[in-house]
DNA sequence: GGCCTCAAAAGTGTATACACTTTGTCCCGT
DNA sequence: ACGGGACAAAGTGTATACACTTTTGAGGCC
């Protein structure tokens, strides 16, 4: 018998003229058909359009995209490495669902990383270099006026990979994007009650310090940023885990 | 033409004597063949067996561990992920070669993580955990007095990690265990003239540290033992990278 | 009616087939 | 001789075939 299957309908969203993911792309050639599928994941993860625990069957995906089984477990394999999907042997490939004590542990790595990462930054920063951050959050204040929620989302978590990258380190760099994905989808699953707001109002405040050279400032007022947002994050799963809801 | 078709052929390789892999399986039970072959081929990398620069045939790997060159592919590329090689498009897959400049950016990022989780650690160690550290640095002069190289190169490593996995924050360790493989394989790179001894005892000077809670002091014996090995590699590359050789 | 059994369906795991790209070699023209 | 182009060998990229596992659902039994 037939099995009506509409759950997973269209991933690939129509290109979108959100000016962030077309810088990406003109960047880091896309080029391949799984990191192409890849990506399709990861921004259907990280906007919302597939929720924690939807499972993603290698067939259906590989309908979708008209390619074999063999480039969606490609894919897949990659996206269990980002933390965003989990595979259950023999079961198959589910969208993560972070516990709360992961997240707490990736929030406490990113205190970590970044305190020092901006202590580092007013010691080695230019002008040029700071003329860039307040562009970055020029475009951070808009997306936030537009209440574009895709965007916004995604450029909250570029500022961070955008310090970063500034200090010269594309170790640290790639480091950082997978922390901030893992915490995109911490974010969406906790439903963040920290307002987007408030997020680039702080990463104002961290620029201005970064500016002021003052180091001390800027490590406190970046560790207190990012306590902030975990300390907004609704404990209390609201999708997912059914066990956790029924309880 | 017929098919000759037999059927799962789970054939574990026998136990290989060598102690400190023993210890590895033993620990995390690797199971599937996918697995097994990362690990081998980790250890092969990380003991110099296989050298930075060398290439890595599939079929020719699937044929040594006889399986299919579809799990060999998806070992390589877990590998790849994990900085040990890297695949060039159409070409194949090679024992990696870090650069200098990539050298200089995972101390960094080392330096930067593990300053913060001694810093830590000093807060919330309990007496228990320094007792097991003591263990740990026993086990590292054992190997460092009975020269055994591979067993002390893997311990001397396992002595960060296991500070991470004592801050109870296993995103933390799995990030640093990443982290130590990468630098596992800049290390034989650039014939470390750092000797174990050394390493050894800035590891013991560090837990001093830890004893007396002396963060600051801590803090500081961390930033300098990274400094000193980063300092002692040799930075004109061995092996590979024959361009920098020639010129 | 509820529950166990079991078999078909659906889905994952691995191997193999085949197309295409790269690379090395040989032959030919200059 | 030398350079270049065609061809063969080797190897990677993707699709497909088949084996094995989990899930599902229908019937039979209590």
């Amino acid at each position: 018998m037939p099995r009506s299957r509409a759950r997973l309908q269209v991933i690939e969203s129509a290109p979108a003229p959100a000016p962030a993911r077309e810088r990406r792309q003109a960047v880091a050639a896309p080029a391949t058909s799984t990191q192409r599928i890849v990506d399709s994941i990861t921004s259907a993860i990280v906007e919302r359009r597939l929720m924690p625990g939807t499972k993603l069957a290698e067939q259906q995906i590989a309908d979708i995209f008209k390619v074999s089984r063999t480039l969606v477990r490609q894919a897949l394999n990659q996206l269990s490495r980002d933390h965003l999907v989990t595979l259950e042997p023999a079961r198959g490939a589910f969208v993560a669902q972070p516990s709360v004590e992961e997240a707490r542990q990736v929030f406490e790595v990113r205190r970590m990383v970044e305190a020092q990462m901006v202590r580092q930054f007013c010691a080695a920063v230019t002008t040029v270099q700071i003329a860039q951050l307040r562009e970055h959050l020029r475009t951070e204040a808009d997306a936030v006026a537009r209440t574009d929620v895709q965007g916004r989302t995604r450029l909250l978590a570029d500022f961070h990979v955008l310090l970063a990258r500034m200090l010269g380190n594309e170790v640290l760099a790639q480091l950082l994007a997978d922390l901030l994905s893992r915490c995109s989808l911490i974010a969406l699953m906790y439903q963040s009650a920290h307002s987007a707001e408030h997020s680039a109002a702080e990463h104002v405040a961290i620029v201005d310090a970064i500016e002021r050279r003052d180091a001390r400032g800027a490590t406190r007022l970046m560790e207190s940023h990012l306590g902030n947002v975990e300390r907004y994050l609704q404990l209390n799963p609201r999708v997912g885990d059914l066990a956790e809801l029924l309880m």
